[in-house]
DNA sequence: ACACTCCTGTCACTCAGTGCCATCCTGTCA
DNA sequence: TGACAGGATGGCACTGAGTGACAGGAGTGT
């Protein structure tokens, strides 16, 4: 229980953060606001996140956390496309309010990296870190070694186009786009990363096939 | 020439600072050092790089730098392996020994930043600096604009793979693997963008041709 | 009730980074 | 040669990020 109020904890402070960033920029905003938000000391504040811009990951990963779960349940058998499309069809309907309030976020934190080089630090670090997940999740479709060469540029191609299409899909939300044309641009993605993997990451894998 | 002067301060600053970090690691090197070793005050320190992390800049981007400048010069009716082939024909010889020792800090801060998260950070940012440029490269190339999403999209697909390969080399070089092997892998970069790409970024392109 | 442990707050401290002002160095014009 | 303008530098004081050490407080098992 100690470990989910833990995350429960470090989601809160996120949100707080996320919020006084859009508000008012991230340099504007110090530990001490986030902190007095979440209602927490700043020393408190500082042992759940090791840095100002890192109260911002929780909740700035959570469109791509979306996407590499959906990867890790990804059977061998179907390919990537058909696959983003049969998850996409539960999505909509299993999204609580809170969770549409955090994907505003998300979304807002996204753009703001546009502007606010601390943010895209810690943008492009946790997209770092899904490309090394996503490198295990495609070793392991692959029957390979997370750390084989191949397996990673195929991680870093595919989480690159990854995050491109989401900073896009981000801008032309809060343009006002309508977030329900973003069904097909999951499609896109699946498309996109199917390209940029040379068919690897994408195609239907049967018994002992490889790169 | 006071663009030129500051350009080689800010390079000697980031080559004490490269070598400090080799040294003693990013945290324990405070910029008080950084200065006295390069004979400036704290102050003026803090004039030419606005963190302590952003010195090592200018001599991290030094390998994916000959990338993008050679990609700059890529003739459309070429194909990359093609170019990059002939390109690298000079390189070897006109390296001299101060751009060699360079070469050997940036290898070093590369496999540094797998440890310590803030030039980790810091390299992320300059390869997302590389993938802008490369953007509007490719645009050209294309006949389209750098904004454009497809374009985009091959960027991040591109320097991907360049960051992941370069990553291994430099992992690989430090190991005590022979510098003249590389040869080699600079045609693996030029096929793993052609690749990542889908044939986009790679192919020689006629008049009026697009992806 | 007691010991144990984990979480939190308080305080003091270091270091990153900035604003302000004085100084110096350099090139230019008389 | 000397006076002058402007940018680069240094010194100083200050804010804010982040840490270490210590002291309570809350829950838990005995």
């Amino acid at each position: 229980m100690t470990d989910e109020r833990r995350e429960r904890v470090r989601l809160e402070i996120s949100r707080e953060a996320a919020k006084l960033f859009w508000e008012q920029g991230v340099m504007a905003t110090t530990g001490e606001q986030i902190a007095a938000r979440v209602g927490l000391s700043v020393r408190t504040l500082w042992r759940h996140f090791r840095t100002k811009e890192s109260c911002a990951e929780p909740i700035i990963t959570f469109g791509v956390d979306w996407f590499v779960e959906t990867l890790r349940r990804w059977p061998p058998e179907r390919s990537l496309e058909d696959h983003i499309d049969r998850e996409l069809r539960d999505v909509p309907r299993t999204r609580t309010p809170e969770q549409q309030a955090d994907d505003l976020l998300a979304v807002r934190m996204m753009t703001l990296a546009d502007r606010e080089p601390a943010l895209r630090s810690a943008w492009l670090m946790a997209c770092d870190q899904l490309e090394r997940e996503t490198a295990s999740v495609i070793g392991d479709r692959l029957g390979r070694s997370a750390r084989d060469i191949e397996v990673r540029i195929h991680a870093a191609a595919a989480i690159g186009v990854l995050r491109v299409i989401n900073e896009d899909i981000g801008a032309d939300l809060l343009a006002g786009a309508d977030p329900f044309a973003k069904g097909q641009l999951h499609i896109r993605f699946a498309h996109a990363v199917h390209t940029a993997t040379g068919g690897v990451v994408g195609d239907p894998v049967g018994e002992g096939q490889h790169a």
